[in-house]
DNA sequence: TTGATCTGACGAAAGTCTTCGTATAATCTG
DNA sequence: CAGATTATACGAAGACTTTCGTCAGATCAA
């Protein structure tokens, strides 16, 4: 009678290679998404075409028929979909504990400094936000 | 005449849900997994047995078949198959950037102090590394 | 306009993953 | 030992994902 979860699916392995296409170029038309992806794997017109049309059916995406050809484009932001893969990712490989999947990525390889320094800040501002004197209270 | 790929297969979803199970023991049996299993999700003895077999099969486990009941463990260390899933995520969905992927995990919900610490202290010792000085440096 | 080309919708084949029924073998209990 | 219980193997159904062929409609170019 209701879909699955009509919010917060998972986009699946195909899904999400359309995805990054989309996210980069911000809209596109079928025939640009193939062009795009042609260059990584092979795939055909008809094949992106198909994702597509799943995924603006079940809301990933959103289209535009008003103009010709059609133009797709995210129903989500990038970052809300990168961290609903992400929290799912650690619930499911990481026993819900964020911080353990940060020191296993930190190590993965080197990170720029620039990045490095990002994160060192966004570490100062959560320590603050969660220590903001001294005693303690849960959530 | 090969496998696609005999190394580094990245577990499926329900794979990865007996892997969590068995890292946590260290070694199960299929009773035992099943039990654990079956106070989070229904799930048939014979679907765990199956799952089990094919992921020795995969080269995923180890099954030692001198007891009885028989006795699976994991082939590759937890750490391993953690850092497979996050540069596969990093690939697939932050443009190859952990950094990138690290920044939204830790704005994904507060990690705890102790953690926080560590992260601080691994991107202390990362950045060591990677800027020494000046000078050049040797693995 | 009309033939060639591009676009869009659709169904279904092929592949993968998950689940379980059934049959057989092993082990336990009395 | 015999019957009951537990463990193992295996095949196949069902669900989901991915791929593409085919046809019809739209657009373009001469």
């Amino acid at each position: 009678m209701s879909q699955p979860q009509e919010t917060s699916r998972r986009p699946t392995e195909a899904e999400l290679a359309i995805l990054t296409v989309i996210w980069d170029r911000g809209s596109a038309t079928v025939r640009e998404v193939q062009d795009t992806m042609s260059a990584r794997q092979r795939v055909g017109y008809t094949t992106v075409l198909k994702l597509l049309q799943i995924m603006t059916e079940k809301g990933l995406l959103l289209k535009n028929a008003e103009v010709r050809p059609q133009v797709f484009r995210a129903s989500t932001p990038k970052n809300s979909t990168q961290k609903l893969l992400l929290s799912d990712l650690v619930d499911r490989a990481f026993q819900g504990s964020p911080g353990n999947l940060v020191l296993q990525a930190l190590s993965l390889q080197a990170s720029s400094p620039d990045e490095l320094r990002e994160i060192r800040e966004l570490l100062d501002r959560l320590e603050a936000d969660q220590d903001p004197g001294g005693s303690g209270e849960a959530l």
